[in-house]
DNA sequence: CGCAGAAGTTGACGGTGTCAAGGGTGGGGC
DNA sequence: GCCCCACCCTTGACACCGTCAACTTCTGCG
């Protein structure tokens, strides 16, 4: 935290604004200027105002291809449910990050041979989970079904909690460990062992 | 379709473009010279930026609610895929109604209860078909859940495939139908009579 | 006929992303 | 010791955008 380049600066004051703001009203030179420097200071470390969003992205990647993995290990006789639990809680937790990982139209992840990388390393540690899960012998369509399934739940449910209005019709979440496990739970996704 | 008042061309205009380029570099003045009047023509059919964006959630829900009502009618011996199919194709289907419907922050949903209500009409299709699927006796806690699970999952699978990164991770999707039912059946939701 | 209201036009203002050019400063080679 | 250059940042300008305000044109109705 000591050195707090431009950069640096820059990028967590952004992150910070699509937490609460959401990435579309951002506006670089107010976060120049509330950085204290000039409009045009942080395009010497953004080629662009995409580059911003793909260096959050990136970072977010980061974090959460780490998260995942800690879950997994935290809670290694449950991986299903700890994924689910680690997606959910990355994205509530970094809003900020989260809300630029999946938006294609400002991050172009296809762009960045990097950020590719990066996206598919947090990509892979589910569908790696899912191959292990169906084991090697295991046809294929199943295994991609299946990884899509638990994918689509797991950002499904990130995206309602985000800005969707699920808490509006299902009633206020009191805990959110709790909330994640019952929908586990009542898809039938969750420790499979138990279901035959 | 024969009176095409300005309204109307704004609004079709504004939903193709939201459908190839997503909904934030929309202009309000590409549109209205695009349709031929002056950039401040459209204003006097919509208050502000926001309010084309309301409008266009507004009929997206209307679409959206009769398109699940008529997916139940049309396959009433497995409610659950007939709802995630109709959710699913909707989104596909109607890219630039959908990619606005889910963004409080461009079409402020809480702001207009005409636009309030009709998206709690397209929930209650999904959480009137929860409660009839467990039955009037199962616990609020379950129903909730089970809703929870179902939008997640139709909800996550839609994004995903709109704008997310499932296609090139998953494989390519040769049939739209058959990947949302193996979707369906790897996760426990679809069809539960046959589960146990 | 008169007029009121809707529909559309023109002009202006502040804000934004981006391009272009300039300034200043610290460090390394001669 | 001096010069030069790379780096970081500033200043200025441009086009575009959303929006406010005032003006014109048309239309229906008493």
């Amino acid at each position: 935290m000591a050195p707090t380049s431009l950069r640096d600066t820059v990028l967590a004051a952004a992150v910070d604004y699509i937490a609460d703001n959401g990435p579309d009203g951002l506006s670089f030179r107010q976060v120049a200027i509330a950085a204290g420097v000039s409009h045009q200071a942080p395009y010497h470390h953004f080629s662009d105002r995409r580059g911003i969003f793909q260096a959050i992205a990136a970072e977010g990647y980061e974090l959460f291809t780490t998260a995942m993995l800690e879950s997994l290990a935290a809670e290694p006789d449950d991986p299903t449910t700890a994924l689910l639990e680690a997606y959910v809680n990355f994205a509530l937790d970094h809003r900020g990050h989260f809300r630029v990982m999946f938006r294609p139209d400002l991050c172009a992840i296809a762009d960045s041979p990097e950020l590719q990388r990066l996206a598919d390393g947090s990509f892979d540690v589910l569908v790696d989970h899912v191959r292990d899960l169906l084991g090697p012998k295991a046809p294929l369509k199943d295994i991609r079904a299946r990884a899509a399934a638990m994918w689509s739940l797991a950002h499904g449910l990130s995206t309602l909690l985000i800005d969707g209005p699920l808490e509006a019709k299902i009633g206020p979440v009191s805990s959110r460990r709790a909330l994640i496990r019952a929908v586990a739970e009542q898809s039938g996704l969750a420790s499979p062992t138990k279901r035959r």
